[in-house]
DNA sequence: GGGGACAGCGCC
DNA sequence: AAAAGGCGCTGTCCCC
C-alpha cells in the first residue's frame, strides 16, 4: 500500500495509491490530526505501507514531534536526484574511444543502451519538466511525480538495483530525521572539563584562554616578533623565515620537519587553537541543547551518496572530545564500525575470489600479509588505500603491481573506473548512482585534445585534468557503493531495533535507537540490559546488508562492536 | 559589513 | 615536478 501526502493550503491531502501509483481513494486531514491519522494507518498496515512525499526533511519532523514514526517512505526529492543522473547516464552514447570493457558487466559504466530507446527517453523527458523541485507541490503533483519516478525505475535496464537504491536512500532520509530528533547524548560537563584541562578556564570576556595565550607569548619570544598573531599564516610564515627557517607553508607536517626551539610550542598552539575554534565553548553553546547534539544530517549530500551535515560539523567530531558523548544513566552506547569497509566492498563488486578470501577474517590487512602479497600490515593498508584513491607514486604506488598480481579483478575494476573517468565517461555505483559530469571546460579541452587541436600547454593541462577526474571516478564507484552498503546496514538495523525493548515515553526513546552515523560507523543508545541484543542485531544487519547488495558472493563484512558508557572508550 | 577565496585541519 | 578520494568549518585576508 502506498499513501501520497501533500500540504494543500491549511490542510493535508492524502491519496491511497494502487501498485501502479494510481490514486484509488483520497482524504483530507487537518494538520493537528495528521500524526494520529498516520499512526493509525501504520498500525493497520504493519507490513506493506509506504508514504510518498516530496521531502522527508520537511514532513517527517512534524510527525516525530508528535511521537509518530513510520516504517517506510519514498522521498521524491532524493530519488529524483538519483534518477535524473542515472537516466542521463543510461542514455549517454558510448564514447568514441570506448576502450575494452575489462570489468564484468554489473559495474560497467552506465551499461549503455541504444540511444533513443523510447521508454527511457520518455521517462527522462517527463522527469525534466516537472515540479518536484517546487517548494510545496500539491497532491496531484506528488502523485504524478511518483508515477514518473516509478516508471523510470521499472523501465531502467537495472530496475532491481535501482529499486533497492531508492528504498535505501528513502530509509536514510527517515533515519536522518530521527537522528536529529532523538539527538546524540552529550555531557556538557565532561566537554567543559576537557576544554578547561587542555586550554585553561573559559575566558569570561572573550580573548584567548590562558594556555593558548602563554603559548603565543613563547612563540613571539622565540621568533623575536612581539606582535605576531600565530593564527595568521601571512604573519607567521615571514616570521619563521626571519628566524632562519625554510618553511614553504605553515602546515603541521611541514613544521614537524623543522628543528628550532619554536616548533614544539607552535605545534601545540595550532593543535589547541584548532580545538578551541572548532569544538570549543562557543560550539558547545551553539549546538548542544538540553544534553543532546542535534546536527542536521543531509542524506545524499555528497556526490558519492555519502551524507553531509549542515552546522556544527557533526561528522568531524575530533577524538579529543568524544568523551563528552555519554550514555544516559542506566543506558549504554553500542558503537559499531565496519572494518575496512571499502576494500571489502571492492572485493564483492569485482567478484574477486582471492580478495574475498582475504576479506573472510576480521582483519583484511593482516590477511594480505598472510597471503604473501605484502610483508607488513602497514604496507597492506597503504597499498589498499592507494588502489582506492589512485596513488601513482610513493610507497603505495610502488606496491600497486603486487596488488594487481594478487587481485586482478578487483584492481581491474578500479582501473577501469579510472580510465572511464579519464575519458569523461560516467561511472556508476553498484546500485546505480551515477557520477556527475566533469566540468564542461575540462571536457571541451579534452575534445580538442582528441581531435588534435590542442597546443602543447593545453594538452598537458588536459591530461592532468583527465587524471584528476579519473582518480575521482576510481574512488566514486567504491566510496559510493560503500555508502549504499551502509544505508542498507542502517536500514536493516533500524527495523530490528523496533522489535527490541518496550514502548517508552516516545516510540524512539524507550527502546534502543540510533543516535549517530558516520559513513561506516553507527552508535546505538540503549537501555543497559538490552546492549547484548543490540550487538547481535547490529551484526545481523551487517550480514543482511551484504546479502541485499551482493547476494551470495562470499565476502564478509566484519565489524568492531563495543558497548561503552562514553564514545572515547571505543577504540 | 558581507561575500568569497584561501590556508589549514578535523573526520571517513 | 608531482600531486591519493570525499567532506565542513574556522580564521584570515581582501574586495566590494
Amino acid at each position: 500500500m502506498l499513501i501520497a501526502l501533500a500540504r494543500d493550503g491549511p490542510s493535508v491531502r492524502l491519496a491511497e495509491l494502487d501498485a501502479g501509483g494510481r490514486p484509488i481513494a483520497e482524504h483530507t486531514v487537518s494538520p493537528d490530526r495528521l500524526p494520529a491519522w498516520v499512526a493509525e494507518r501504520e498500525r493497520g498496515q504493519p507490513d506493506g505501507l509506504r508514504w510518498v512525499w516530496a521531502d522527508t526533511a520537511r514532513v517527517y519532523p512534524v510527525l516525530l514531534d508528535a511521537g509518530v514514526r513510520v516504517r517506510r517512505c519514498h522521498d521524491l526529492r532524493l530519488v529524483r536526484a538519483i534518477l535524473t543522473d542515472n537516466l542521463h547516464a543510461e542514455l549517454a552514447p558510448a564514447a568514441p574511444d570506448g576502450g575494452d570493457p575489462a570489468a564484468p558487466d554489473p559495474f560497467a559504466v552506465a551499461a549503455p543502451t541504444e540511444p533513443g530507446e523510447p521508454d527511457l527517453l520518455d521517462a527522462l523527458e517527463e522527469l525534466e519538466g516537472t515540479v518536484a523541485g517546487r517548494d510545496e507541490p500539491d497532491l496531484s503533483a506528488v502523485v504524478a511525480e511518483f508515477g514518473r519516478q516509478w516508471r523510470a525505475v521499472e523501465t531502467s535496464s537495472r530496475a532491481a538495483r535501482l529499486r533497492l537504491l531508492v528504498a535505501a536512500e528513502s530509509v536514510g532520509a527517515l533515519i536522518a530525521a530521527e537522528l536529529r530528533h532523538d539527538g546524540l547524548p552529550w555531557d556538557v560537563g565532561t566537554h567543559d572539563a576537557t576544554l578547561t584541562r587542555l586550554l585553561g578556564p573559559r575566558p569570561r570576556f572573550g580573548g584567548r584562554p590562558v594556555v593558548l595565550e602563554t603559548l603565543a607569548d613563547r612563540i613571539r619570544a622565540a621568533l623575536d616578533a612581539p606582535t605576531l598573531n600565530p593564527d595568521s599564516p601571512t604573519e607567521l610564515l615571514p616570521a619563521l623565515r626571519r628566524a632562519g627557517l625554510e618553511a614553504g607553508s605553515t602546515r603541521q607536517h611541514e613544521l614537524e620537519q623543522l628543528d628550532h626551539p619554536v616548533i614544539p610550542a607552535l605545534l601545540e598552539y595550532k593543535k589547541l587553537s584548532r580545538l578551541l575554534a572548532a569544538n570549543g565553548w562557543a560550539w558547545m553553546d551553539s549546538w548542544v541543547v538540553d544534553g543532546r547534539l542535534r546536527p542536521e544530517y543531509l542524506p545524499g549530500g555528497v556526490v558519492t551518496g555519502r551524507w553531509a551535515t549542515r552546522g556544527g560539523g557533526a561528522l568531524q567530531l575530533p577524538k579529543q572530545i568524544r568523551g563528552a558523548v555519554r550514555a544516559d544513566p542506566g543506558w549504554r552506547l553500542v558503537v559499531a564500525d565496519a572494518a575496512q569497509l571499502e576494500p571489502r566492498v571492492l572485493a564483492a563488486m569485482a567478484g574477486d575470489r582471492a580478495m574475498a578470501a582475504a576479506a573472510q577474517g576480521a582483519d583484511l590487512y593482516a590477511a594480505l600479509v598472510g597471503q604473501g602479497v605484502v610483508a607488513e600490515r602497514s604496507q597492506a593498508k597503504v597499498a589498499m588505500l592507494g588502489a582506492l584513491y589512485g596513488a601513482t607514486s610513493g610507497t603505495s604506488g610502488q606496491l600497486m603491481p603486487r596488488l594487481t598480481r594478487a587481485y586482478p579483478e578487483a584492481i581491474g575494476l578500479v582501473e577501469q573506473a579510472a580510465r572511464d573517468g579519464e575519458a569523461y565517461r560516467r561511472v556508476s555505483t553498484w546500485l546505480g548512482r551515477c557520477s556527475p559530469e566533469a566540468p564542461e571546460s575540462w571536457r571541451e579541452l579534452h575534445r580538442r585534445l582528441v581531435e588534435g587541436e590542442a597546443d602543447v600547454a593545453d594538452a598537458q593541462r588536459s591530461r592532468r585534468q583527465s587524471r584528476d577526474w579519473g582518480r575521482f571516478t576510481r574512488n566514486f564507484v567504491v566510496q559510493g557503493t560503500a555508502a549504499e552498503w551502509a544505508l542498507c546496514w542502517m536500514g536493516a538495523l533500524r527495523t530490528a531495533l523496533r522489535e527490541l525493548g518496550t514502548e517508552g515515553p516516545g516510540p524512539g526513546l524507550g527502546r534502543p535507537h540510533l543516535v549517530y552515523f558516520l559513513h561506516d560507523e553507527v552508535l546505538v543508545h540503549t537501555p543497559a540490559g538490552l546492549a547484548a541484543q543490540v550487538e547481535v542485531a547490529i551484526a545481523d544487519a551487517a550480514a543482511q546488508a551484504g546479502r541485499m547488495l551482493f547476494g551470495s558472493r562470499p565476502v564478509e563484512f566484519a565489524l568492531d562492536v563495543r558497548t561503552v558508557e562514553s564514545y572515547d572508550e571505543a577504540a
